[in-house]
RNA sequence: GGAGAGGUGGCAGAGUGGCCGAUUGCGUCACCUUGCUAAGGUGAUGUACCGGAAACGGUACCGGGGGUUCGAAUCCCCCCCUCUCCGCCA
């Protein structure tokens, strides 16, 4: 939610960050949220006069003696109709412009780059050699299938079409990556956190995944609860309707969980393998802190360094991108992702992505922080980024780290979550 | 699933129809006093919105939503949450 003050100083910034998301239903909704407001603001003045004449008469009445009562009482009845169409009006105004502006998407930085997709995301830097197999590298599933790792047929009879079994060694790969994921962030002062996954309306509202990703949502009609698709969603919702003492800032929490992602709408994309699922597990990263931009640009560097750190301790190549406007969400302010190189693509596959908002999601979560020394309320910046989500980044493991007899060689860094082995699977090529 | 008790400001906790935006305590801030790891005194201290250059004035908000009433934190209905007891259960 963005402040209404910066709509009505500059709705155009606010329209042109939507146009700049390719988002132009959103940036519709700017102009009818102003009118909304302008509908609201000239009759509030007369309302409020309204309401006062009607109290303090009300008020007096107590004193009246018998007679005088029954005329003010009249007098008051009949303004008390009046009030009520008024009233009705403004409820209906309230709440038409809290629709529009819970559509209206954060407003992107300056430093995010135009573009209409994906395909025109900004390459900031690259890391790690890409290696020469010297011949035609496999596919992690083919791998994975040939190893007994791997099972999609199975998990498709009982579960549908992008689900998957994980068996052997591969699972306990899946859980060390995951593991070593909290144990780095927890070594640098984040704290460990296991939340709900099932959560209200209000944590998907407050976050900014709904209103508009209902459909990606997997949903328990019955309770009213949804599956998350990401930690972000409880872990950044810990503290919402709390007033936060400024000392108690940041709150750096680190959380493991599965997510869950209807991926309507991608039939026939990522099909095969690991790459696109509707379930895995994520190590996810979430900073609360304090409304300084300066602070938030800080925090979302150090949050990419904690990912790439892992990265390069997997011995991982990839490349940070910034996230086109086209390509941003409606909450964020600015997003990198991490992509990681992945063999069987010839090309380097997001893993990971890290997005700070500043106090949009903050606003909606009633997410607040009482500054020092007898201070204003604020309202928090948030921010998130993944450390790792697996299975997909067993993918960049299991083929850049293969051999040629379809062994796969472990990174020193996974050693010791996999009984020190320095690397899973028999000959099978 | 059944029965009961509750949800009030940063926190604790009063308040059962008008004198309540809300006693009081704690915390916080300012000033004063005094000094010896401290204490005492005085005052201030919610959020949002509207009007205003500002001072300030006004309105709304006592879990959420409806209702009764001239008037609701207070009465009625629905929902949500927390706690206790019983049942069931990984």
């Amino acid at each position: 939610m963005l402040d209404l003050k910066l709509l009505r100083e500059n709705p155009d910034a606010v329209r042109a960050g939507a146009m700049k998301k390719r988002m132009p239903d959103r940036a519709a909704a700017v102009d009818k949220a102003l009118a909304i407001d302008a509908e609201l603001r000239a009759m509030l003045p007369k309302l409020d006069a309204m309401r006062s004449e009607q109290k303090n008469a009300g008020k007096e009445m107590g004193k009246l003696g018998p007679a005088e009562r029954e005329a003010v009482l009249a007098k008051q009845k009949e303004r008390k109709v009046e009030l009520q169409a008024l009233e009705e009006k403004e409820k209906q105004l309230r709440a038409d412009l809290d629709a529009q502006m819970s559509l209206i998407p954060n407003v992107p930085d300056a430093d995010v780059p135009e573009g209409k997709d994906d395909t025109e995301n900004v390459e900031v830097r690259r890391w790690g050699a890409v290696r020469d197999f010297g011949c035609q590298p496999k596919a992690h599933y083919e791998i994975g299938e040939a190893q007994g790792w791997l099972d999609f047929n199975r998990a498709a009879a009982m579960a549908g079409s992008r689900n998957y079994v994980l068996f052997g060694d591969l699972a306990l790969l899946h859980d060390a990556v995951l593991r070593y994921a909290v144990d780095l962030l927890v070594a640098r002062g984040f704290t460990a956190v296991d939340p709900p996954l099932l959560v209200r309306d209000a944590a998907m509202y407050g976050t900014g995944f709904f209103p508009g990703g209902e459909e990606q949502t997997y949903r328990c009609e019955k309770d009213g609860l949804n599956l998350i698709g990401t930690s972000e969603v409880p872990v950044t919702s810990l503290h919402g309707g709390e007033m936060l003492a400024e000392d108690q800032l940041p709150k750096k929490y680190v959380a493991r969980s599965a997510c869950f992602r209807r991926e309507a709408g991608t039939y026939g994309k990522d099909t095969r393998g690991l790459y696109r699922v509707h379930q895995f597990q994520k190590v996810e990263q979430v900073i609360v802190d304090v409304a300084d931009k300066a602070r938030s640009i800080q925090h979302h560097h150090d949050i990419c360094k904690n990912a790439e750190d892992m990265l390069q301790a997997f011995e991982l190549p990839y490349r940070v991108v910034a996230v086109c406007g086209g390509d941003l969400g409606v909450p964020q302010a600015m997003k990198y992702d991490i992509e990681t190189w992945m063999p069987s693509r010839g090309n380097y596959g997001e893993t990971h992505s890290a997005s700070r908002f500043y106090d949009y999601q903050a606003r909606r979560l009633d997410l607040r922080y009482r500054q020092k020394d007898g201070g204003k309320a604020m309202w928090c910046h948030t921010l998130n980024n993944t450390v790792v989500a697996s299975p997909r980044i067993l993918i960049p493991l299991l083929e850049n780290h293969q051999q040629k007899d379809g062994s796969v060689r472990l990174p020193p860094a996974l050693r010791p979550y996999l009984g020190g082995r320095e690397s899973i699977g028999k000959p099978v090529f």
